[in-house]
DNA sequence: TCGCTATATTACTTTTTAAAAATTTAATAG
DNA sequence: CTATTAAATTTTTAAAAAGTAATATAGCGA
């Protein structure tokens, strides 16, 4: 059951389900999220950090960035129907689309500095 | 994405899950999910209004009675997704089959009265 | 080592949500 | 019409969640 709510619960804030929308175009790192959602940098850390306890997405240190991509589903059949079906799901929404324009000028050595 | 939002939502909460587990046993009216769950019955009713609004259940008045059952899905693709596959999963969760331990004895002619 | 920068963590504020008690509404029986 | 009872709504309180700013941690490069 815990299990359960944990996917549920990560999937039930809009910019929790738009970093996932996101990264199914590429791997980010939390620098380019929060750029994309338009929020603090604290705020996407924790964000990431709930996603990646569901075992929605999962992290990978690269130097100083650290780089997150959707999880591959082996943590549980929730979160691997989730990420099955969030593939299709929401595509057409005017929020995703947004993302998805904006999603190839985003680019990490772009984005101001100074922790911002 | 509202749509997806209010589904995650109602079924982040482990009292909305095990109503949805209960109704795939059969229809519940208010009284008896009260009892089941052994929360207040105001309570219960705001958790059956949400999952109502999700297109997770839906309600038949009969009489004084309000009999709440699974949806058929026709809501949304979100909807229909979750119904059919919280009918596998869950199944084993022991907060779940307790419930369908003391549901068989659950009856509505038998729960207290007086609004209890 | 020192400074710089990306991310995580902490502390705090604001908004949501869960819960119950009390009241209102609606349907039935007499 | 009145009393009764199931469910919905309202009000209130307590706990959880989302947000930010500020600080700490970690990995570069000079």
């Amino acid at each position: 059951m815990k299990q359960f709510i944990k996917v549920m619960k990560a999937l039930s804030d809009p910019n929790r389900v738009k970093i996932m929308k996101s990264l199914q175009s590429r791997p980010l790192c939390v620098c380019e999220i929060k750029e994309i959602l338009g929020i603090a940098q604290s705020t996407t850390s924790k964000h990431l950090k709930l996603l990646e306890d569901a075992g929605l997405v999962r992290s990978f240190k690269d130097g100083l960035w650290v780089n997150y991509s959707l999880a591959d589903g082996s943590d549980s059949p929730y979160s691997a129907n989730m990420i099955g079906n969030l593939k299709f799901w929401l595509s057409d929404d005017p929020e995703v689309t947004k993302i998805n324009k904006i999603l190839p000028g985003i680019n990490r050595d772009d984005i101001a500095g100074k922790t911002a």
